[in-house]
DNA sequence: TTGAAAGCGCTAACAA
DNA sequence: TTGTTAGCGCTTTCAA
């Protein structure tokens, strides 16, 4: 079986080319109810479906959007980001053509070319964790990139504001009554890392809690990062170990539990627990589930697509902050009795 | 700055519009050497790209595949089902139009009829976990199923291979010596549930031991379903319990893991587990880090894509099945001593 | 209210 | 070894 065109519908219809493709475009104007119904039967009946090449070649315009990510497959959070950047593009009547590139350059540039040939409508630059990247020179301008900054600016671009979610993590540990807040930091994402440590100081400072160095310790973002760095701060005279911690994301929380469960702590009951990243399958299946502070990778997939396609508008060069809302569960409590005579809501 | 054409680059070159496309599309015969140099001098001049566009209405073959799944976003699986799918659409110049349906069926139903209206020369329909479809009516024929088998057949398909992988689970219990292995089944997944069973079956008929059917419970695929269902097996007289178990998924093993804590007993000195799925940041972050079965999604995804474009042979009706590696870690040992004098490596 | 025809950018059959 | 030209299936201008 072959394709139906244009023509065998208007042979069909009795009816011009012309005729159909008015219809089929619903161009409201001209064309009698009674041809249009005539048209509509014919091309059902035949099952004649336009072909978005042709259409394509004749607009110039292929309703198509190429979206180019560094990693999809090496992260859990890629759906989230693409199912946004998907629903947003569906709506508005486009299709996207998804390529990861695996980080390596050469694909990347064969991806643009590629991508380009395609005549795509709008390209979405994507990164699977919040950086500033060096733009690659072919890409094409009105690219929006996601979850990242372009390294000399010149395009539109969506990141996490991780300074307030930063914030709102230190801020669940302060309201909760604690005054000794530890901050599990790591070098593996510069940008993300020293946003939050910045939303850190800023609460400690608001909350007239005196800065200890002692409390701001580096780790690799595993669980196992997270219990040696937790193990460090228990390890603190009793006075100087934190009774909250902060931590970069929440696979390094999950080290929190494991060290905390080798002392016999309890938590929250002696220790309270701030995550990052609301990550699936585990953020809420620790026991007791993780308070943490979600990435909005959903909204960030929409935004970008939405700018790119135009129906959102966004300024180049000011590069747009998602807000990153804390998720409360059930590892946030007062600090323990002993601590102090600091406010708390139980004696 | 618009598109250069053609027959820019034929007039730059000083030659026909044939023989740029014949330069470009590398034709071997004809041409000689220098003014296909020319040519290409010519076209890198001014920056000329082939229009897919015009070159798919010409040849009716756009080298481009849709992909179909249901959900990218709700599992941590898609990702290298993806890239396996986009590998081997790169390596054979293809590009790959991402639709996720979330499980709409209209939303499919629209999915496929824009990819048909794109002109997709392949299309993989895929689940983002094993499972038996209806194949939707619009489908078009040659349409080959990633992780999914078609009700009705009629179409390629291929799967990972459960059954085996239930036998090698299990096998990894009897070959560190224990006889008393308990399986934590659900009854979220039945296909792939059903057949890890069999395999259950299977090693336990080999390897003699007697069924027993108190070991083998039903829980929901999480921490918690584990926990609970491990807490079940726990409890039972000394001489039943058992003392090695496989778990449907490597979540429910996580729950072994704090079920067991929870008593004091430590992995694997006391109590032997197997995962399946091999989910990354779960499976290898455990303490200690959990022996599973590898679903083989990054094969599956290559495989679907190299069958989809005709580049490897594929049948239908008969769904191919993809082997479940084991990875070997650490949460298997022999039994504890005091369950009785079976073979184990240690007195 | 409808139709004829040009042309989007390319490939390929055919001619030279 | 190279060029001319028809035509892929559609949209859109212009004419009727």
């Amino acid at each position: 079986m072959v394709r139906a065109r244009i023509s065998d519908v208007a042979a069909a219809a009795g009816v011009s080319v012309t005729t159909v493709s008015l219809v089929m475009n619903d161009v409201e104007s001209r064309i009698s109810a009674e041809t249009r119904q005539r048209v509509r039967e014919a091309a059902r009946a035949i099952g004649y479906a336009p072909s978005s090449v042709a259409r394509g070649l004749r607009t110039q315009q292929t309703r198509t959007v190429g979206l180019i990510s560094d990693q999809i497959a090496t992260t859990p959070f890629a759906g989230d980001m693409l199912a946004g950047a998907q629903d947003a593009a569906r709506e508005n009547g486009h299709l996207v053509f998804l390529i990861d590139t695996g980080g390596d350059s050469a694909i990347e540039a064969d991806a643009i070319r590629a991508l380009t040939a395609q005549q795509v409508d709008a390209l979405i630059y994507a990164c699977m964790w919040h950086q500033v990247v060096a733009a690659p020179a072919s890409l094409p301008a009105g690219t929006v990139f996601l979850d990242c900054r372009p390294e000399n600016g010149g395009f539109r671009s969506v990141v996490p504001d991780d300074r307030a979610g930063g914030v709102s993590a230190v801020r669940e540990l302060v309201a909760a009554g604690h005054r000794r807040i530890a901050y599990i930091d790591t070098d593996d994402a510069p940008i993300a890392s020293a946003l939050r440590h910045e939303g850190y100081l800023e609460v400690l400072a608001d909350a007239g809690i005196a800065v200890d160095p002692a409390l701001h310790v580096r780790a690799e973002t595993t669980a196992r990062g997270g219990r040696i760095a937790t193990d460090r701060l228990l390890e603190l005279p009793e006075d100087q170990r934190p009774t909250g911690i902060f931590c970069f994301n929440d696979r390094m929380a999950v080290g929190v539990y494991t060290a905390a469960h080798h002392r016999g702590l309890e938590i929250p009951r002696d220790l309270s627990v701030v995550g990052y990243d609301d990550q699936q399958l585990i953020a809420a299946e620790q026991d007791p589930p993780l308070t943490t502070i979600a990435l909005p990778h959903y909204d960030m997939g929409r935004w970008a697509m939405e700018v790119a396609l135009g129906v959102r508008a966004g300024d180049e060069d000011v590069t747009h902050l998602m807000e990153c809302p804390v998720i409360r569960r059930d590892s946030v409590g007062p600090p323990p009795a002993h601590v102090g005579k600091q406010n708390r809501r139980r004696a």
